[in-house]
RNA sequence: GACCCCAUCGUCUAGUGGUUAGGACUUUAGGUUUUCAUCCUAACAACCGGGGUUCGACUCCCCGUGGGGUCGCCA
């Protein structure tokens, strides 16, 4: 009876499972729930298994199957069992244990642990209804319970499609949870519960029991919504003689009005995550501490130092309000923390996303690592831009960066030819049209005195500093706020870095100028100047 | 409604009978800075309520209150 692909189990092995269904996309609760089950198992040397739970055939799409295991692959979250990275699922989709499910519901149904119930939907609603109006526990009357197996005959002849029912005895049910200790359920308040639509579709409850027992799983860690479910799988364990795996029920993520995390709290799924630009070890590090915490005041894990801290007797109770902020804050962080060949490689995508640029051999898709050759040029003009280049212009933003999708905006002005900007945006502080023009005459001719070859940050910032310090004196404003020792630089330094850049915030301008060349550098400042 | 779970700053949390209740995010103020961001410094900010137990409760117990989950021929 046992399933031959799991006998050389060794005995005491820590093995957990997720056991995502293909119904929707693969979001942070389930990424979570997968995550702790890994790091549990691996802190022990365990083993981990995706299994796929497409028993309900209407709503399971190839699609988030696809989706669950890539969203996986991406967080770095690896399974020892399950599909195979070219889409074979062996034993690990429900779908394909048809035979196994049928045989221990068989023999449920023949030692009359189950039964065939023809009750209607309709009829069960409207039972349900009744019963919660005044005040009990809804559950099923059992009335297809004592059947004679003349009448299940007679029903069948006649057409009728009956459901499997197993029987809850009226006992207690407690269990140990590893988070939240022991825990107790009246089962006559359950009722007898279908567990398969017809031998061939088992339903949840039941598939569950059978797959954790088939695969020897040990730990149930999941989330919190099942506990009202373990007492019910706990029955119909031991209706089959199976031994009780241990359970832990993670606390829920919650949305901002402490409710279940859900789609109508807005972006969830991995994917989207992954594609508005965070970083996998943001996801993973932001999730763990949903939750859980070391007791230190340590709070940057990767996935492997995770797996060596991991307890979980550290698992927190309480729901976990998901909050954005943080979010961003540590995927800020891990930006910042890439080295700037990687961040490029990272970046990349979105800038051709964008249509900034494209490879030169277009529409060759981006190949990682970057090799030094690799050449890109500039969609609008055509122009061809050097990797060293847009490396330059992608360290200047690393600090500035919260998400990768930020990169475009961020930096557009470098690929495009014109600019467009309010001209007001020129003006600092309290500063007339006229000196504005002013501020941007001396730039030019400041600038323009550099030779090309030493157009560079260094020079431009030794070269351009003193003048911007003497022009604050000539301008002396009295009424504005206190220029400083060292007088307001923005005098020079606003108008020309709003010239070169359009946007009233961006990294500095000498660094930016030296990207940019002095040519269209002293074009740009034209351009600006005659805007006033 | 019934059953179950939970409860420390706005948020994530440390704390396991005696602490100035700690950290991080956020926010605010300052410093660095032409801007934005980074970085540094500082500040604001919490034990749900009531009873016990105890010399002493954030910590243990009980009762409330509040929040959440579940109650499918979904998982």
């Amino acid at each position: 009876m046992e399933d031959q692909n799991f006998k050389f189990i060794k005995p005491g092995e820590i093995r957990t499972r997720i056991a995502p269904s293909p119904t929707g996309f693969f979001h942070i609760g389930v990424a979570r729930t997968a995550l702790f089950n890994h790091l549990f198992a691996k802190k022990y040397q365990g083993t981990f298994i995706l299994r796929i739970e497409d028993t309900d055939v209407e709503r399971s799409k190839p699609e988030y199957e696809k989706d669950i295991v890539e969203s996986l692959k991406w967080l770095g979250i690896e399974w020892d069992e399950g599909p195979d990275i070219g889409g074979q699922y062996g034993p690990y989709r429900q779908s394909r244990r048809e035979e196994i499910y049928q045989r221990y519901l068989e023999k449920l149904l023949s030692e009359d642990r189950a039964y065939y119930c023809f009750c209607s939907e309709e009829e069960l609603e409207a039972q349900r209804q009744y019963q919660m109006s005044i005040g009990e526990p809804p559950r099923y009357s059992g009335k297809c319970a004592q059947l004679s197996k003349e009448e299940v005959k007679k029903y069948k002849a006649e057409g009728k499609k009956p459901v499997i029912r197993f029987r809850i005895p009226a006992r207690k049910v407690e269990f140990d949870d590893l988070i939240r200790g022991k825990i107790e359920f009246d089962a006559s308040l359950i009722g007898d519960i279908v567990i398969a639509k017809d031998l061939s579709t088992p339903l949840y409850n039941f598939a569950c029991v059978v797959d954790d027992f088939e695969m020897r799983v040990s730990h149930v860690i999941r989330g919190e919504e099942h506990i009202s479910n373990t007492p019910k799988q706990i029955l119909i364990q031991k209706a089959l003689n199976f031994p009780r795996p241990k359970y832990a029920h993670l606390p829920l993520i919650l949305g901002p009005d402490r409710s279940k995390l859900s789609k109508r709290h807005g972006a969830i799924s991995i994917n989207q995550y992954q594609k508005s630009g965070y970083l996998p070890e943001t996801l993973i590090n932001f999730m763990v501490f949903l939750g859980w915490n070391p007791g230190t005041e340590r709070e940057i894990y990767s996935l492997a130092s995770l797996v060596k801290e991991f307890s979980i007797e550290r698992c927190q109770k309480g729901g976990a309000v998901f909050n954005i902020k943080r979010l961003d804050f540590l995927n800020g962080f891990y930006i910042r923390q890439k080295s700037i060949d990687r961040l490029t490689e990272l970046c990349l995508p979105y800038l051709i996303e964008s249509g900034l640029i494209e490879g030169k051999n277009n529409p060759e898709p981006l190949k990682l690592p970057l090799k030094e050759k690799a050449q890109f040029k500039i969609r609008e003009t055509g122009k061809e831009i050097s990797l060293e280049t847009l490396k330059k212009i992608i360290s200047i933003y690393q600090e500035r960066l919260k998400k990768l999708s930020e990169i475009s905006e961020l930096t557009d002005f470098f690929f495009k030819e014109k600019l467009e900007y309010d001209k007001e945006l020129l003006r600092w502080r309290e500063m007339t049209d006229k000196e504005i023009k002013h501020s941007l005459d001396k730039s030019r001719k400041i600038l323009y005195k550099i030779r090309g070859e030493e157009f560079n940050k260094e020079n431009l910032e030794r070269i351009l500093l003193p003048e911007a310090e003497k022009f604050a004196k000539e301008i002396k404003k009295p009424a504005g706020p206190p220029a400083g020792e060292a007088g307001d630089r923005g005098y020079i330094l606003w108008p020309l870095r709003v010239a070169l850049t359009g946007k009233k915030a961006s990294a500095g301008p000498f660094e930016i100028a030296e990207i940019l060349g002095k040519e269209k550098v002293l074009k740009r400042i034209k351009k600006a100047r005659n805007k006033l």
